[in-house]
DNA sequence: GCGGAAATCCCGTGATCACGGGATAGCTTT
DNA sequence: AAAGCTATCCCGTGATCACGGGATTTCCGC
């Protein structure tokens, strides 16, 4: 004799599920169905369906995602998603672990990244962990996003020696100022401007202002 | 009676810590060393006497480092051991789990981030996990590296309407080339790329090349 | 097939830039 | 105290730019 009748789907935490693979998504229904506290509550086959339940119903607590769908990606159904339900958190589930589409995953807004060659009970361990606040990812993803994240973050970033005023004529230049303007604000003469632009080319080694600029920006020599 | 006399440390493998609380330091490598496969071969008060043996010694496959060290940070000293080391991974342990530190750790290098206050079998999870290729990070430590990767990244960036000849006379800008050095470059008539460019300034909102390229380089409009 | 956008080309003028020459004053380093 | 660097200022010239006018062709959508 079962403890109680089951019903407390109230209580439950809703999870919907984007997946165009009708085995695959059976099997992960019922596997999450199974966990007690979390209830797969509605499958979608495709991005566009689900964006539909979106707009109409309350949002789901989690959502899982595949990348490869047939119309919409994933990885724009999340971006979609986001911008209609923000504190839904959005889990993609999906056999592709090449850095392009990690990138664009986390940058459109995934709290999470689970691959399907993977054990199932991975994805439900991930739920939980998403519920909690966390971001699952499987080792070897976790791996490249910090290799990532050290790639692209950090210039050490020569300052190539120049000098205050130097930096602060050069910030005023990529504002878009012309040298008169910028001499005005600092309360210069158009010489001085004049001279610390040619003291700036000579040490970035360029001969434009468009060059200097370009590779202030560039460098973050300049906010 | 055991099965084995136990003299198989040649094929564990080897981990070193550094930490200066010598009681948490007892505690930790003791836990490594229950476990079947680890062995907590060296342990360090400080960054300083860990490089010094990283220099004259094997190096390990896994390094423990707290942040909160008495003279050269764990951060720096993963700088430090990277240089040395280049194959030995290294595992932030600490207290801290404030964005600035992570960031400061995985550009240093770190291959993960595990919290002191996380039950301590967490530890001797997340060493497996990086032996494994992965990337051991509490929950909310992945969660908040996510959202700082979504916040460096990329923006969904306009393109302003910029027609492809437009991007790519703006591209060339942005090198340092004068008008005409792109009209030659693209086998086209100076007037052509001035009038180009005058469109340009207007879908950019700018009366300036330097204003243009500052603007095409922030916003990832050029390579 | 007709309008519109994109791409191409042209002229001229006044503003701005690049760079060649300078110079002076203050401050640090030696 | 001399040397070196920074910051400031000045002149002039030729190159380049910004922008006001145009113009023609091609290609795409309706």
């Amino acid at each position: 004799m079962p403890l109680s009748p089951t019903n407390q789907e109230s209580s439950d935490v809703r999870i919907w599920l984007v997946e165009d693979n009708s085995t695959f998504r059976k099997t992960v229904a019922q596997v999450i169905d199974r966990i007690d506290g979390l209830s797969c509550e509605r499958m979608f086959a495709s991005c566009e369906d689900a964006l539909t339940a979106f707009r109409s119903e309350t949002p789901p607590r989690v959502v899982l995602l595949d990348v490869g769908l047939p119309g919409m990606s994933g990885i724009d159904g999340i971006r979609a998603i986001k911008a209609l339900a923000p504190e839904t958190q959005a889990l993609i589930l999906t056999v592709f672990d090449d850095e392009e589409k990690i990138f664009q995953a986390i940058c459109a807004g995934a709290s999470g990244y689970l691959l399907k060659t993977a054990p199932i009970e991975e994805i439900t361990t991930g739920i939980r962990e998403v519920i909690n606040g966390g971001a699952p990812m499987n080792g070897r993803i976790a791996k490249k996003v910090l290799a990532m994240f050290s790639k692209i973050a950090p210039q050490p970033a020569d300052d190539y020696g120049l000098t205050k005023r130097e930096q602060k004529v050069l910030h005023l230049m990529a504002e878009g100022l012309i040298k008169k303007e910028i001499a005005d604000q600092l309360d210069l003469s158009f010489h001085t401007v004049d001279t610390h632009l040619r003291n700036i080319y000579q040490k970035l080694h360029v001969n434009t202002l468009s060059g200097a600029v370009a590779k202030a920006v560039r460098e973050g020599l300049v906010s």
